[in-house]
DNA sequence: TGACCCGATTTTACATGCAATCGCAGCCCG
DNA sequence: CGGGCTGCGATTGCATGTAAAATCGGGTCA
């Protein structure tokens, strides 16, 4: 998520607030794929003018949450299983660098924090509390790119996790939790032993075993 | 009439070429890395109104061309030289993934478009002609980027692509002339052989070499 | 019955007004 | 002579007006 300012309690621009109640609209269905975001209506919606709104809209649209159709203004993004697929891809690479960097930038802390959160999953997984599960794995990924010291690698993994939420809200993502967390615990047996190319291949190895699932249930699907 | 004429036949949107023609001043060195986009002086520079110069600046700054100061407004981003080297990081991946994806799903004919664009290179950088040298290295990276089948990827080294030539106006990214072209010969052969993974790698050891070159003249320069 | 046309309505995109805020320069005071 | 303050000017961000255009519906004609 972009982080707003908060220290400052006076810095609140309406066209952050509106952006962030777009998101929070898209991911929760209230705006499917395909709805159309229609400036004047949404402003009236949401009881500000339609300067804010254009703003907030032009940003979803650069964050690729919303795509511009011609001449018909702007529509929630639709992402189809191909496009996840490919957007995998991508996220193999930069998964494997940034558990690369991870073990040559941090320590025993990184560890740690590791190893509680594999507990946590472990623990979700087995009551099959599923909203904790998916937490849990969130926390394990966002733990690792954070401590790559790389802020691009950062950058680019924050919006493919926005990616592959919003393509949630048509696909379903179900990958055995079991395979999950053996592939966790690999990775972090890898940054454990401070083997930077095994904690890559690991971490590769994992999302080109999510995306051969994806392939696999969209074939099955197409 | 200032600067704002543009070819498109159809589609005239003030906004777009705005940010077209902002762009142009950033790459020219007339809005160098630090300069104030400020909305109302640029609307009476290009004469336009506000409304299609402040669009064109917040788009700008989601490119990561500009960026938005706490107070001062935006201003030309400056990418310093721990920020390309981050940058040169993930090209590394993308490029590497590039030329797999490209020659599982490419053919004869990009190895004979890649054989013209080396033949190219190799004669400018003969001639010392820095330009179509310059022309001609790009050409060969986008042939390759183009071809790998994967829109994400082309989108995210297109950025990449504006990243390094905003860095280059304030640092200077001087490869030896005969590595690149070695380096190139190596991606060209291990895609002419079909073999993906030694493509993979030639490609990331040639932005490999790039960026040891980048931290080399950073440290240098610090 | 089906395709086409036409007009009303909505929407986009640009222009402009306006209040709050912030930086900066010059001035006053210690 | 230096530091802090105040007033001015400029800028940002929001609100609103407006013209062009395109969609969509209904109605008409073949």
């Amino acid at each position: 998520m972009a982080g707003v300012n908060e220290t400052t309690a006076a810095r609140t621009r309406v066209a952050d607030a509106v952006c962030e109640r777009l998101r929070e609209m898209i991911f929760t269905g209230e705006l499917p794929p395909g709805a159309r975001l229609s400036v004047p209506a949404l402003a009236e919606r949401l009881e500000v003018s339609r300067s804010p709104v254009r703003d907030a809209v032009l940003r979803l649209v650069q964050e690729r949450l919303a795509r511009e159709e011609p001449r018909r203004g702007a529509v929630v993004a639709y992402v189809g299983a191909a496009e996840l697929v490919a957007i995998y891809e991508v996220r193999e690479v930069l998964e494997g660098l940034a558990a690369r960097l991870a073990v040559e930038n941090a320590g025993r802390r990184l560890v740690r924090a590791l190893q509680e959160t594999l507990e946590d999953h472990e623990a979700a997984t087995r009551t099959a509390d599923l909203a904790a599960s998916t937490e849990a794995d969130l926390r394990f990924h966002r733990l690792i790119r954070e401590a790559c010291g790389n802020a691009e690698v950062v950058r680019l993994l924050d919006d493919v996790q926005t990616q592959v939420r919003l393509a949630m809200r048509t696909t379903t993502v179900t990958s055995g939790p079991r395979q999950a967390l053996d592939d966790h615990r690999a990775i972090l047996t890898a940054i454990d032993a401070g083997d930077a190319t095994a904690a890559e291949q690991a971490a590769r190895a994992h999302i080109f075993r999510l995306r051969a699932l994806l392939q696999q249930q969209a074939e099955a699907g197409a």
